[in-house]
DNA sequence: CCGTATAATGAGTGCAACTCAGTTTAAATG
DNA sequence: CATTTAAACTGAGTTGCACTCATTATACGG
């Protein structure tokens, strides 16, 4: 076995790799140009200089070739997320870092986000790479419960979808009007799942006695005030 | 002219309209099933019993088809959740109403959600009848504010996209663990609207018994307290 | 420098969306 | 009714593109 296998840019390994990272630029290139049905292998072999063939080398079809341009894509999107974000800042804050950062990028890269949903049905690979990235939110929250910064009991998978699913909403009407990045949509965000989450009062809705609670106390109440009435 | 031209089903008119339902029922049908990609032009048309060809005098192309078969799903949408709406109840509670329709339905009929997302970059006049669904929540927004009963200088827009952003995202979360139908997601996100929104009110949960309710128990057991004295 | 394995090629194949020349059906006219 | 005219329908044929595979080129060990 060599010593060095990570140093040389002729190992055969390593041209393999170039290869295939060459093919899945030229892939994303294309794909975001020309959407997914638009776009043609023949095309991104062009692209990346290689015969059509050897596309299928590397990728099985069409589709898995698209789960490794959406897939790189999100493991990108992870290590970018993981550096916008202060290891010792508190949980709001690093929450509104996370927020900043997720509609800034889907913002900018709109096209590779969109091409996210012609993934799934297929593989379910690239899934993994989303749910990887998802999982930066989860590790937030838990720190911060941990912390005592945020209360505990409250469902961390129905605030992830809060959080993710209005900002990507967000992102969609913001393109729909041509507009671009607007903060308040971030300061408001954080501000209504504050109320619920980071505030002192650890008392969300769902643990208050609802009206039902309080007649049934009250039923009690009543019936014990006459109880001889019928014997 | 002749004066009845919508009574008897063999008028010309008629004809070409049933077909082209027959042809969008047979759409919507292979489509669900088999997906957009897999759905095949020559099994829809097998399905609605005509030729190749005359899918292609009624709809341009298969995405042309696509935007047809959602746009009609998306309509359909908007009168149910007309009819799931109490017209004289208060906005929070026509919110609720909205918010449990929307959840339900989207998980019923996952699939042709899911299609919607394929019908976009195309065509847009089947964004049409997605914008007109969308309207519903303004008006109950605006008809609130009118009210009185939600404050004004909100964002509606930011609102809408919080709103149906986790109802669907919490939509997608369900389906991927093979859930069903989880109330407590409806509760939550009112309760994190409220907060925000309607702070004035306790959002009253439709199907619990009212103040008023509540009151008349309270009198009762007043009564029974102070059965003999008047003043 | 040869033999073998691995990588790359691109002309060829198959399948499904889409077309159109020909046929059927319905409406209009006298 | 018969006849003309227009509209609706058909399905065999065309086209485009994803995918295959027999052939060729390249790398590498002995």
């Amino acid at each position: 076995m060599s010593a060095s296998q990570s140093d040389l840019p002729n190992t055969s390994r390593q041209r393999l790799e170039a290869r295939e990272s060459s093919i899945l630029d030229a892939a994303e290139l294309v794909f975001t140009r020309a959407g997914f049905d638009g776009a043609k292998i023949a095309t991104i072999a062009q692209t990346a200089a290689v015969a059509e063939g050897t596309v299928y080398l590397y990728y099985r079809n069409k589709q898995d070739l698209l789960a490794g341009v959406v897939g790189r894509f999100w493991a990108r999107l992870t290590l970018g997320a993981e550096e916008a974000i202060t290891p010792e800042a508190s949980a709001v804050t690093q929450l509104e870092q996370l927020a900043r950062y997720h509609l800034h990028s889907i913002l900018e890269q709109f096209e590779v986000v969109s091409l996210t949903y012609r993934a799934r049905p297929q593989q379910e690979r690239d899934l993994d790479q989303v749910r990887d990235y998802v999982r930066i939110f989860d590790r937030i929250m838990l720190r911060g419960i941990d912390r005592k910064e945020l209360p505990d009991g409250v469902p961390i998978s129905q605030l992830r979808d809060v959080f993710f699913g209005t900002l990507e909403f967000s992102a969609r009407t913001l393109k729909l009007r041509n507009q671009s990045y607007d903060h308040s949509i971030v300061t408001n965000l954080l501000a209504l799942m504050g109320q619920s989450v980071a505030f002192d009062e650890p008392a969300p809705v769902a643990s208050e006695p609802s009206n039902s609670d309080l007649m049934r106390t009250l039923e009690s109440i009543r019936d014990q005030l006459k109880p001889a009435e019928t014997d």
